[in-house]
DNA sequence: GATGAATGAGATTTCATTCAT
DNA sequence: AATGAATGAAATCTCATTCAT
């Protein structure tokens, strides 16, 4: 087995744990036997088991980047845009929910000693929706200035939204992601001074948002 | 020192040290040193490592829960609530970001095993906003069943964006929270079809910060 | 309370809870609070737990050898002798079960500690048949020497035998001890010769021991 | 070094520890030191404590049971089986103090709570006993229906007198085994119906100790 | 005389990590 | 290249015992 592929099944195995116990409650033996690996090997590989954790975090954000990337790619408007980003995270959340819980494993006592170089993928999904806020925001004719200012901690707020709703949405799988993605649009898009004014967002076929 | 007085004292600065170190690397001895006082009074208060955890958070969640229902009680148009509420929270997290971190972690490793019983915080703040979007809408005249069905998951995904933005400032703490505040009713209240639309929201006469 | 009657109830709650937990896992705790008693009086009266757990055992030992002593007092002949003591031995047991476990706990691992100091009852049942059946033996002719230097070490075996018959009668606690007793009396007076020889001894009434 | 090899090592050493000192004050730490051996090893091989104190208790078993058995294997008279049966037992204790003392410690204090797992060696001893009594007092001619019902306990009060006469002689070093065998012999196989009668038992011709 | 409150010391157990093979 | 065997270090928790009141 060529080692890249090696290294792949590690990490999807080792992720799996981690987000099954938590950093802590996760052995390296556990792991090693569910790999069927010795313990040297995975030292031999990542070198420690923050060095693998850390691994098994990178390798789970470039995915949900992978998807989310490809969802937001092209010419599209921005608000065809969000709902395609938010459909494809919660796509990802259903296929590869261990993956997703790795990132944001909601629930506090986490071991925070290295929190800051776990941050990873918020980090990424963060820098992509700034981006994507800031290019329209300038099309659409905002101040540039106040763009620039602003569309960071806003991205940041809306990383978080994704995740409360995920969070929510664990407790309650039997609904379609579809709908969680449509809920996010009403929430994020027309925001709740809309909502509660009763108006609400459309999904794409008959696309129309705004106030009334 | 009187019991009552003892446990508060207590709670504070093993919170401190649970938000500082996480869970699991947060030692009884260090704790027990920190609050100078012998680690068997921590087992006698508080029975294992586990329930002086859980009574940190239980304390912090209180702690925010009244301020937050200060600030929401009233009369107050639903928009004012908002505007009230968020800016009640970013000054807890001001005042008391210890108390904030233990409830909101962020980054990744946690032990899952008790994640269930250690999420109070973020259902009392669920099941305040739920209360009130529901109440709100229903006055607005949405439809009630739509109303029943829609808040609980909206409430949910609002403390994500809450805990979201407060995990930015975290990083940017230079910022007075009127701005994060601010940004919030921006975001959650406008929306973002609305912001990229350069419509922005005022925030009351009687308050300062804000762009025009 | 006057203090003999206060220190004699100590003694049994105490008693009682060293033969159900064994000695370490008893903690003074537990033994103060089944008493409903301060912590620091146990340890006025007593000094220490290894202090209460002798007093606790020479309690039990007093207890049974009050009984046996009567059992046996009196002008009797050697087999009505032995007869009698252990029916009082077995009625005690039956009775006073847990004082009878803290003497003779079966099973290993005690706490080798102080074994010697608490081997009272032994040395009391031992030294009490020792005097016995040295009469006994010299009334009958034995050679004095003999008698002298053999009394003691069968006493002891004897002795042994009673708590290895109590010890099987603690699982089948559905017999009743007269036949424990009986049994004794086949064993012990008979010998197995006579037994394995279809000689059984009668009870009292038409008492006729000796081999056939 | 073989880990057959090493682990017997280990139950020896251990044995004798928990022999000298009881289970509750022997500590895994003394245990491991004294085998030199980190303590992980013991763990790695036993589980836990408890583990490892059974495990030395079922490996005393073995031992006594290999040599009890041996000997009074083959075709020979009840009476010759009891003899040889005590002379092995008390050539046991001689040789393997220890391992006797970790199956029958003598002296009150035990931890009851894994008592009745750590009785392996009185119940494979008096379950030996049970069969040889029943074997041969069935051929004897005695009622089978009694033989079936009182062997066993016979058995077990015969185990305790072993057991006490084993106390006294700890206590007599100086006094060769064979005597006590010989006590054996005229307490249980004679009775003392007979012994206070003056009528004694003897040993068989070719061998040695014992008195006319 | 009596106790609530407090602690020093030590027990078992677990784990990340590394040699020797 | 790969691992079985081994360990140093530390964590949680318990308990007999004692002051200050």
């Amino acid at each position: 087995m060529p080692r890249a592929e090696r290294e792949r099944q590690m990490l999807e195995v080792a992720g799996g744990i981690f987000a099954k116990r938590g950093y802590n409650a996760a052995s390296m033996d556990e792991i090693a036997a569910a790999i069927d690996v010795s313990k040297p090997m995975l030292y031999a590989y990542f070198g420690s088991k923050e060095g693998l954790f850390l691994a098994a975090v990178e390798y789970a954000t470039a995915r949900v980047m992978e998807d989310l990337e490809a969802a937001v790619a092209g010419d599209l408007a921005p608000e065809e845009r969000l709902w395609r980003g938010f459909l494809a995270v919660f796509k990802f959340i259903e296929e590869s929910g261990e993956a997703w819980a790795i990132l944001y494993p909601r629930g506090p006592m986490s071991s925070v000693e290295f929190a800051d170089r776990a941050r990873s993928s918020n980090e990424a999904m963060a820098a992509l929706l700034t981006r994507l806020l800031a290019e329209t925001a300038v099309e659409q004719g905002v101040d540039p200035e106040v763009a620039r200012r602003e569309t960071e901690p806003i991205a940041e707020a809306l990383v978080g939204t994704v995740e409360g709703l995920a969070g929510w949405w664990l407790r309650h799988p039997e609904e379609p992601k579809e709908l969680q993605a449509l809920r996010l649009m009403n929430f994020a898009w027309m925001g709740l001074g809309n909502l509660l004014g009763g108006r609400l967002w459309q999904p794409p076929p008959s696309r129309e948002p705004g106030r009334g």
